[in-house]
DNA sequence: TGTACATCAGTGAACGCGCGTTCACTGATGTAC
DNA sequence: TGTACATCAGTGAACGCGCGTTCACTGATGTAC
């Protein structure tokens, strides 16, 4: 079946969209190429016309997470307070229910950092997210605060994320959120 | 062929220090059952007389490192700034090279969060490893404190250990500890 | 002291399953005449 | 305008593999007589 010109190219998206959400989701090998397709009403055999392997997907699939989250964050640049709006969304509720749809570091670090293959793609992620939030930074400490608050913020997600207990979740957000803005307030006041 | 008394406990541990190791290094999906009582000089078959299943293996693991870690800082708790220690300690080179011998949450965080079965445990570590700072600190917030510091912690030692560039690696683990240490100096003086 | 037996930690083949990947194929559509 | 053909996105059976798990078995040792 021949389909109009562009349709191989919206299929691709499709598989790219879907994937990105699935990984940030479930992890990269809890995710099968099988099941993916059969979520977008394909079979699985149509994948390897698309992508070269699984790792070529995943390649792909996080720089379309880049993307989408680097469009939202560009979003926030245009507020008042754009650190301040950066780091509330970041540890807010919607961003922990959601992990398919945010950041993709909290979920994929530790997987890609154990697979072999450890993929320059990450550092790059890492190195784009620092600049993003040292570019509302000043001082020449702005590089360290700036690898500060990424650690915090990725490490307050991933412990709310992973706690049972909801009050424990809750808290384990907003406590850094609160620290981590009321220090900002104190730098910018000297 | 029947063993001395202990013989089966000591099989037992040595299975469970094993798979601690593993656990952490290579996550729990990426560990196989097989391999693991292979490196012990077993064969897998076996492994059912120990553990009922992966999962209660993991659970058990999990104990088995957090006893582990916890003597270790406790040992820490000796010296003459605790905290400082405590920090300067997870964010060391060493902690970052040794995955397996070091805090089971930077590794398994991702992976449990996102399992099926979300288990007690993980939320038992992170409160332990909570109070265990908390204890250092003193005043109202000292409760938030502590979750930032965790936080930062888990968040720094997460993108050291994902990132290729050396000098990118050592800087996520330095920055995050010399700004972490200054505002421990800083409250401690008010 | 010597022999028959019970114990049980560990063996290793086998199971069904889902994985990533391959490949001969289908069949609706665009193109050539 | 009508027909034959080429294209190629997507199909679905099949592959080898490692996984967690089961189970009938082995055989060295402790115990009973």
């Amino acid at each position: 079946m021949r389909y109009s010109e562009d349709h191989k190219a919206q299929t691709h998206q499709r598989i790219l969209e879907e994937a990105a959400r699935l990984f940030r989701r479930d992890g990269v090998a809890a995710t099968g190429l099988q099941p993916l397709m059969k979520a977008l009403g394909l079979t699985h055999g149509g994948f390897y016309a698309h992508f070269k392997s699984k790792d070529d997907l995943v390649e792909q699939a996080l720089g379309q997470a880049i993307r989408q989250t680097d469009a939202a964050t560009a979003e926030m640049a245009t507020r008042e307070n754009p650190l301040q709006a950066l780091i509330s969304g970041y540890l807010s509720e919607a961003h922990r229910n959601d992990p398919g749809a945010g950041c993709p570091l909290p979920t994929l670090c530790a997987e890609l950092g154990q697979r072999g293959t450890p993929s320059a793609t990450t550092d790059r992620v890492i190195r784009s997210r620092l600049e993003m939030i040292q570019n509302h930074l000043e001082g020449e400490t702005a590089a360290q605060q700036s690898m500060l608050i990424l650690s915090t913020l990725i490490g307050a997600l991933l412990l709310s994320r992973s706690v049972q207990d909801p009050e424990l979740s809750k808290e384990l957000l907003a406590a850094p959120k609160r620290l981590l803005l009321e220090q900002l307030s104190d730098t910018r006041a000297h």
